[in-house]
DNA sequence: GTCTATACAATGATAGAC
DNA sequence: GTCTATCATTGTATAGAC
């Protein structure tokens, strides 16, 4: 028999992921999960704090499967490839959120709504889960790409997280009528993968990089880079 | 004197975007408006329309002005560059996004807020707000790189808006608890252009591009690509 | 057509009994 | 730990004034 927080923690997870947050009321979960209303408060505090904790572990799982797939690609060569750990960050993800039987592709789009909610709390519940293993991916990379500045990696890390999540929640389809056919997710992380890793090798530092623009009458072209 | 309708408008651009869509009820809009409460719904139908309505005139203002600038690239020169065509798609955006004061900056962030809302009608919202903006940059973009499929290409437009996506809406923080160092937009831009150019020049044909993984014991590397 | 006052069901949250 | 009862607030709907 599950507990009541348990209970709880699932049927959240089923509808929350299902019918978005707002959409989804205390009321609600209490009734599928048969336990009492006044239940969630005790265990959680709040919707927030349940809403959290609902995809904490699922996060962590994600998190967890990243650092393994990096340990195993830097164990086994003395020269990494850039694909390769890219590809250790980009396929969990892109497998979870492709994963219909056990709700991964359901929790990825929790993850998306609560993107958006852009709030305080998010910010450092982010930050703890997120930080150290972004940090890993980050040095690691910096091995391969001894040439680039930190900072800029961080910028271009951004940009990979962003396609990433936003290919995740399947977004993709928004901007055509028609749709898109689906393509399995080992080939869309590949070509995410492949996409990556060239917009990353392609950094060379500052001044040769802008001639091709067209000049627009916008401010001077002022690009100051504070670090080597 | 703005009409109602324009002053239920504004407040609630204002309101909205600030505190998101979830945490602002009707009520704290019309108040700030000086309206009556029913008036919301007599004008604009339920709090969803209201919110569809309130960031239309921004996103057809920041669309024209992306087809401007294409159409300016265009004009300009018989041999366009890839990196200016996607500095005008990437440049309105990210300007706005960085724009405090007339409020691209929030308007910018309840984008975000909507995105992950993730309903049909917001789907059929894009594709008519959106969808032949993509459309012109996609041929325009095919001029430049012919030997790309219109499918593969699909697929990076749709990286390139993720980045873009998330960098506007300045998720960029969150994986690190220090925070990082703003950069104006201008730089921001220029950046995503470089390693968003770079990702789609690297397309080949399929064959040569996969050997750098490490092989994992998942499905085979089936892909097909149904279109020249 | 435009606006107002009012009512209603549903929601998240809480206090207190057991 | 669990439950009942209750609260203020929410989005929405309607009837009627101008």
């Amino acid at each position: 028999m599950l507990s009541t927080r348990e209970k709880i923690l699932q049927t959240a997870e089923a509808l929350l992921s299902e019918q978005g947050i707002a959409s989804t009321s205390l009321r609600e979960i209490t009734r599928h999960a048969e336990v009492n209303l006044a239940a969630v408060n005790y265990h959680f505090g709040n919707k927030q704090q349940l809403v959290f904790e609902v995809f904490q572990c699922r996060l962590d799982a994600l998190n967890n499967e990243r650092l393994q797939l990096l340990d195993e690609v830097i164990g086994n060569s003395d020269k990494i490839s850039l694909e390769a750990v890219l590809r250790a960050l980009i396929y969990p993800a892109l497998m979870l959120s492709r994963d219909t039987e056990k709700g991964g592709s359901r929790f990825v789009k929790l993850i998306a709504r609560l993107y958006a909610e852009n709030n305080k709390e998010l910010h450092t519940f982010l930050a703890n889960h997120y930080g150290h293993v972004m940090k890993r991916f980050a040095i690691t990379i910096q091995t391969i790409l001894p040439d680039m500045p930190s900072q800029e990696l961080r910028w271009q890390l951004d940009f990979v997280i962003g396609a990433l999540t936003y290919v995740m929640a399947d977004f993709s389809g928004h901007f055509s009528k028609s749709g898109k056919p689906k393509l399995d997710a080992i080939s869309e992380a590949d070509r995410l993968v492949a996409f990556a890793a060239a917009g990353m090798r392609s950094f060379q530092p500052r001044s040769a990089q802008t001639d091709l623009f067209v000049a627009t009458d916008n401010k001077t072209q002022q690009t100051t880079t504070n670090q080597t």
